[in-house]
DNA sequence: GCCTGTGAAGCTATTCACAGCT
DNA sequence: AGCTGTGAATAGCTTCACAGGC
């Protein structure tokens, strides 16, 4: 296993492969570092840095080889075998959570969908079938499932997480606005809308004067 | 205007709030930066240097005053007048983020929410009155909107941004999955879970072994 | 004793700047 | 001339450790 890439890092790498795979020509089959930069909205060392991390090089006066840095990338991020994804609540959020990735990942799939509501279990949701909350423990382990996302509200995420981390869960994107405790050895992202909104309202506070366009 | 705190902190000094208002017990009326720190999941040495950007110091052997520290944060963290808030796509998305937002925020309302769709505008949706995209600019003008959150499919992002901005939005809270090229004086938050979802599979693929709790 | 507030140290991330290549 | 790859410099963030107070 390679050296670990710093969080950040790994972070602009999938969002580069992203941008490369949906947004740039697949008639132009070279890129400058600057050019990524552009796409991704950050400076061309940083480009360059971060592609240290991946095997692939560029050549100076012809730049990075698209397809074999989308490889390079996907040798990186992507896990040895496809991803199996179960997702824990399945209000607005959670359709809106299935609708995002249905089919956008080759790699990752939500292979099942879990609710408290009785009227929700057992019929498909988004083409993803949906379970009650009992079997969950059941179903991801049988499916061998690592990696979860969790769009119920605050209150249930800690047990609902308990019980996906025993039942061998190791990765859990995280929609609830609390602050989790998972053992060493778990992986927890947080996406927290109620933070995020108070950090712009913030920052936009204190943005006096006029906006101006650089470059 | 004081001085400008890192990003980071005003991130845990919303999160510190918000676990104090929701999370605190009300009949004590102190709390000690180690008992933070538990709460919010980071070092008690986080949480004391994190609060020296407030006005509230604590006093050692009884620790702070949760009152008088839940009303620093509150003069810095809020804006003089309460803030509303536009929002742009009503899809699983928009109603997700609606249906949190509502009433949760004392200071903060969303005010008006547009979409394209003809059949959402016209009618109010979460108990907000939602626009035709048409009307974007005219109404965050005429409501004095300088806030926004965008749940818009990628490739609309960037367009229905320079609309607000140009209407006189200085701050925006990204769902879409792209870097978004803004004025400076503009701040934006992004929430992507795509680069959040992969992140979460490449941390969850290497975590070997046993998970062990810590202390 | 155990707490707060904080300078200083340590660590992480980003940017600079330039040698070397094409 | 303009690019890549990267050591060195810088900037930013977190933790340490301890003086001073309760």
């Amino acid at each position: 296993m390679t050296r670990q890439l710093p969080d950040k890092t790994i972070g602009r790498l999938s969002l580069y492969r992203r941008l490369l795979t949906d947004h740039w020509p697949v008639e132009i089959p070279f890129i400058f570092s600057h050019q990524v930069a552009r796409l991704a909205q950050v400076s061309p060392a940083q480009v360059r840095r971060d592609l240290m991390g991946t095997r692939c090089s560029g050549s100076p006066g012809r730049g990075y080889e698209v397809s074999a840095l989308i490889e390079a990338l996907g040798a990186l991020l992507d896990a040895a075998d496809p991803v199996r994804v179960a997702l824990v609540g399945v209000g607005n959020l959670g359709r809106a959570v299935l609708t995002f990735f249905r089919g956008r990942h080759p790699r990752i799939e939500i292979a099942a969908a879990f609710d408290i509501a009785p009227d929700k279990a057992g019929r498909p949701i988004v083409g993803v079938h949906c379970h009650p909350m009992e079997r969950l423990a059941e179903v991801v382990a049988e499916l061998g499932i690592h990696t979860a996302i969790l769009s119920v509200p605050g209150p249930q995420a800690q047990p609902v997480l308990d019980c996906l981390v025993a039942a061998g869960v190791r990765g859990i994107l995280n929609f609830a606005p609390v602050p989790l405790r998972v053992p060493s050895g778990v992986h927890v992202e947080n996406l927290d809308m109620a933070t995020a909104l108070e950090k712009v309202v913030y920052h936009a506070g204190r943005k006096a004067g006029a906006v101006r366009w650089e470059s």
